[in-house]
DNA sequence: GTACTCCGTGAAGAGTTCGTGAATCTTCGC
DNA sequence: GCGAAGATTCACGAACTCTTCACGGAGTAC
């Protein structure tokens, strides 16, 4: 394992307790991780949105919304392992985290060393390939995450935030249907699966600009009841 | 997870102490998963070569081959999940196995729950091979999952998500005959098994669909007085 | 033959969801 | 503050799906 850099590899780490942070950024920075911190629940799925961490490490006691609610927040968004930290030694909690969604869960007081090695392990499983891909490029698309910026036939199109990352999320898997839920959840957070109206607006804002007839959608292409669907041109 | 089967999935148990051994085949065969025991690494291997397990289960301490060695060996054949189990709780003992290709380590004395609930957090990271199938393919039908597209004889034919799920159900049972009662449960939920009237609607539908000769079904069958059956071409 | 239950079909009505335009609210730079 | 861009909410017609009902045929028991 040593002499493998740790370079772009990102955790998230979420606790309330200052010293806790500070330790886990230090350390973790030491390492070569792109480390950032949040202090609840919430502040963690709003930079999950922004930011895509390839490990989260989160304290189980938290104000607002406690470790297995964000396990289970985050289930509904990304495959993120989970690595959950506490000092609860009982089965039922372990049971209560592991089942919620988490893929670890350490016992405090931990050795470092541990944690470290956890880490490694949890990271061993995710390639971190998708992340390089900074250029989607399936049928008449052409999609630059770092630039934010899209291409559909050759011909530059300007989109806002949520039509870009609903479009990238769909654009990602060709030909899949994405049910409203997961769509919901994925763009505009766990909380907000109740209210489809937004993504029947997007949805329009999105043909409009792709689409050469939005009336008859030729990639964006809606599942009724279920979902919608991206299909690449030939 | 209550609710979901473990049938099918299979755990390889190494250990070389008997009392270990019968009380973890016991408790994970009560649990519905398919279990076989090796009492050394050279036998874990070699039983690796047929078998193919969705985890392994292993001991630290063995004779011939050790946990760690054990990790190493499967590695290069393999990415099964691995939990190694040991009575040394030191960090230099975790961070051997975990670096050496080991996903979890567990100290004993360890709670059943707690090992059943790392093994389901592993298991949910190794979706078993028929779920992995998003593609049923079978006799003149190709049915995706998650295109949710249906083609008969090659053509495409659109069902809506009622028809769509009642196709999946029995296209994954062809040849068993499924009776009311039961579709009715898998498809409107367990509450609604009273009016059979849904059944007879929808097969008709579906049969107007995907049969040549709606009139004389040749896939979806009926079994008088019991419920419906799923016959693939030839 | 008669009565009964189960199955297939068609169609109508109810109920949901979808697409769209526009109004309102928020955010951010100047 | 002000204005612009984006995000959210609302309303309404259209499209689609689901549910319900009625009727006739097929098979079974007496």
């Amino acid at each position: 394992m040593s002499g493998m850099t740790n370079d772009h590899r990102r955790i998230l780490v979420v606790d309330d307790e200052p010293q806790i942070t500070r330790v886990l950024r230090t350390t973790l920075s030491a390492q070569g991780y792109d480390v950032r911190v949040a202090n609840d629940g919430e502040m963690a799925l709003e930079l999950m949105r922004n930011w895509t961490p390839h490990v989260v490490v989160t304290d189980l006691a938290m104000p607002n919304m406690d470790g297995v609610g964000l396990c289970r927040q985050l289930r509904q968004m990304s495959q993120v392992p989970i690595i959950v930290l506490s000092v609860r030694g009982q089965d039922r909690s372990k049971v209560e985290a592991l089942d919620a969604g988490a893929d670890d869960y350490v016992t405090k007081p931990f050795s470092m060393n541990e944690l470290l090695a956890r880490i490694r392990a949890q990271l061993r499983r995710t390639p971190a390939v998708e992340e390089q891909v900074s250029l989607i490029s399936v049928g008449d698309f052409s999609i630059d995450l770092d630039a934010r910026s899209v291409k559909v036939r050759g011909e530059e199109v300007h989109l806002t935030p949520k039509e870009f990352d609903l479009l990238v999320y769909l654009a990602r898997r060709p030909g899949k249907v994405v049910t409203h839920r997961t769509l919901l959840a994925a763009i505009w957070g766990p909380n907000s699966t109740e209210q489809p109206e937004y993504l029947r607006v997007f949805i329009g804002q999105l043909r409009k600009k792709i689409e050469s007839d939005p009336s008859s959608p030729k990639y964006l292409l809606t599942e009724p009841w279920v979902g919608y669907r991206f299909e690449p041109g030939l």
